[in-house]
DNA sequence: AAAAAAATCAGGGTTTACCCTGATAAGATT
DNA sequence: AATCTTATCAGGGTAAACCCTGATTTTTTT
């Protein structure tokens, strides 16, 4: 009988998961989570092999989770689960431990496919994800300039959030106690990294690929 | 037996509630569409009581689908899932048509209550959603600013898209072949009326409230 | 220990944004 | 006919953004 765990902030899909499965003889949903407290206070007290783990979970981050998970119960499997097809997501949820990656829009047979495969130690990828992982990865060597990697310095991420606000150079000077010279050259090499002419491209282009909201 | 479709591009999540449906004696899933022509044939050649009706629907917009089948199809009853909790979707889809409108964070029960209620006639929504939209109205009340109802003229619609584009004041003089000043004017205009202080913020006020994507 | 990355700041410059007042003219509305 | 809205433009100013070069110190990584 495989345990599974079932995580999604929204109710209503886990719900429906769980009928699905519960059709399913050598299936057992021993639970449903909304959050990640839960889902800590959950694997702590009982044993589970898969847990169906969404990478939105609203405040919570399902990839530290995930990553949580995947490092206090070694045995335990994690199949992600997201709407989102975005590259950057996928690889990062696979990094951090999960030995498969689902897209919502997935249908039933798959699901089911994917969790007896994570159970019985193999990993599970859709075909419409692994096309994505290889056209990412292929991408990755051609061109150098990959939005979806950028990394930024904890002060460009600060600057970038205080722009975000509407701030001025002057204001972020004065909420982050440095000068306003220093505020430029972060900002200055926010442009750069985003590949922008100004702040307004900045500020729409992050928030395209979600670095602000 | 009230006959209900699902229409949601994900296709787990519609097969998650048709299974949740199929338990009730009195609701029959007619059908699971992923996009909006689906629904659209589907409903040509069948009589349909309530629609489940994601408004993310990938390419599709739910909400236009909304009115189509309000449109169209009178009798048809909506009831609009989101996961989106902001008052300016809740309120359109309402407009446009939705007889009641669901987070995706509701459970089952209440699902239930709504399909039914709605398919009585009547109108149904989750107290979250009741109190979003109640503090939508009394903000309306109380400050005469309401950013939801700004109305622009076409010259300001034109220099806001293109100030989301990232153009200067001149670039965007060039293109629309009028002088600078005139320009200024416009942004000055909009700014106005978002009651903010610079582009920046403007951009992202107008993209929050869905003027610009 | 050495190298790389990140954070700090400055001088000095150009460009763009932003503000205010004021004005004209065409088109829509009442 | 009178009014309102929209669109157009100008002068003249301050503030902010943006660019380039160059530099020091701290932190992190190798």
């Amino acid at each position: 009988m495989i345990q599974v765990l079932l995580v999604d902030d929204h109710k209503i899909f886990t719900e429906g998961l769980s009928f699905i499965l519960a059709n399913e003889a050598d299936i057992a949903v021993v639970g449903e989570c909304q959050n990640a407290l839960q889902v800590k206070q959950l694997l702590a007290s009982q044993a589970i092999d898969v847990v169906l783990l969404d990478i939105n979970l609203g405040q919570d981050s399902g990839l530290d989770l995930c990553r949580y998970i995947h490092e206090h119960y070694a045995s335990t499997k994690i199949l992600a689960i997201s709407m989102y097809q975005e590259e950057s997501f996928i690889s990062k949820m696979l990094k951090n431990g999960a030995s498969g990656y689902l897209l919502k829009n997935t249908g039933r047979e798959e699901l089911l496919k994917a969790i007896r495969s994570v159970y019985q130690g193999g990993n599970y990828q859709s075909a419409v994800v692994t096309e994505i992982i290889m056209k990412g990865l292929s991408r990755q060597k051609q061109q150098e300039h990959n939005i979806y990697q950028l990394r930024f310095t904890r002060r460009e991420k600060e600057v970038l959030e205080l722009i975000a606000k509407g701030l001025t150079t002057r204001e972020m000077a004065n909420v982050l106690f440095i000068s306003e010279k220093t505020v430029e050259t972060h900002r200055s090499n926010l442009l750069a990294k985003f590949d922008v002419k100004n702040v307004v491209s900045l500020l729409k282009v992050a928030i395209e690929y979600g670095y602000v909201k």
